[in-house]
DNA sequence: TGCGGTTCCGATATAGTATATCGTCGCCGG
DNA sequence: CCGGCGACGATATACTATATCGGAACCGCA
């Protein structure tokens, strides 16, 4: 809840760094939990952390494929290999599902699990997380006026990022 | 934005009278519009309402083809008869989807196109729509803040309804 | 009446997303 | 050594959705 800005990243951002950033994030929290991230969850994390674009769970899979291609003979994977790196990543905070387009995405946040909410930008197709306290604080109060004991809340908010929104030239 | 209470139906409400009322406003809303509230689409809509409940479309598709089953040898309809009435019923904002579900649930409001805001429990599986003005002026000012150029928004409030959100006994 | 456009629908094929199941391997503790 | 467990390979299948083409019904109009 620290409503930080700004929510984009910057179209010049050092990605790799921001991606290596995520990487060891993830190697932290998997050591403190005793969690394995073995090379299938890595290699998978990393290609969801290629861009800040959500990325189907068969995009995932073609590129670990291919990257097997490029370095010699290993056997194409199958999906489960990917579901089930996926679902690991996802069990601990260090990517999340976004629900409108059967994606993937890095979790930016270095704390502890929390609400997956975005901002999807329709041109650029980026995603970026929410962290705006007032937006949980009216959903927990409506939640609180209907009797709603709230368990888990998905909020995906689509439009234009700020570098699209201006020349609505298509993509 | 008119805050309305209660969100969740009673569980002994009529609800015969509840489809029924919606089947009229969706008679009222594609007359107003010139659009024909053909067979297939009129059938897809009952059904969506058989509960409040989403419902997927293979499962209606399910319930198509039993219905034609029972009321004599019409041939059985193939899934892009289904979507195409769902479209319809979406466009003329009859039907929403629930996006984490891959489901479609009816429309409860009489008015025109809105956000499709929901709680879905978890346990009895119904989905009621979420009229509360505060959510949508946290999601805008949280949009304006960040830059966000807001087209539409998505939000899903998991947990669990007041009916049986006590005794955790699992359903 | 006949034409031309549009909408709707049937039918088939295929694309895209996700999971069930079972067997094996390797690690670690006892 | 061995038993349990977690991770993974491999295969099959389930579930969700769309592309495409052709024909029928309907409508407005000459």
């Amino acid at each position: 809840m620290s409503d930080s800005l700004p929510v984009f990243p910057d179209p010049g951002h050092d990605h790799d760094a921001c991606a290596a950033a995520a990487l060891a994030r993830a190697e932290a929290r998997c050591a403190e939990r005793g969690a394995r991230l073995t090379p299938i969850r890595r290699q998978v994390l990393e290609i969801v952390w290629e861009s800040h674009a959500p990325l189907g769970a068969y995009d995932i899979l073609a590129r670990v494929n291919a990257a097997a291609r490029r370095t010699g003979g290993a056997r194409e994977k199958a999906p489960p290999a990917v579901y089930r790196a996926l679902k690991f990543l996802l069990d601990h905070g260090l990517v999340h599902r976004v629900e409108s387009e059967n994606a993937y995405v890095g979790c930016g946040a270095s704390g502890g699990p929390h609400a997956a909410w975005f901002f999807i930008c329709e041109r650029c197709k980026n995603a970026a997380e929410i962290d705006d306290g007032r937006i949980g604080g009216a959903l927990r109060e409506s939640a609180r006026r209907a009797g709603f004991a709230l368990e888990s809340s998905i909020v995906e908010l689509r439009g234009r990022c700020p570098r699209c929104r201006d020349g609505r030239i298509r993509a």
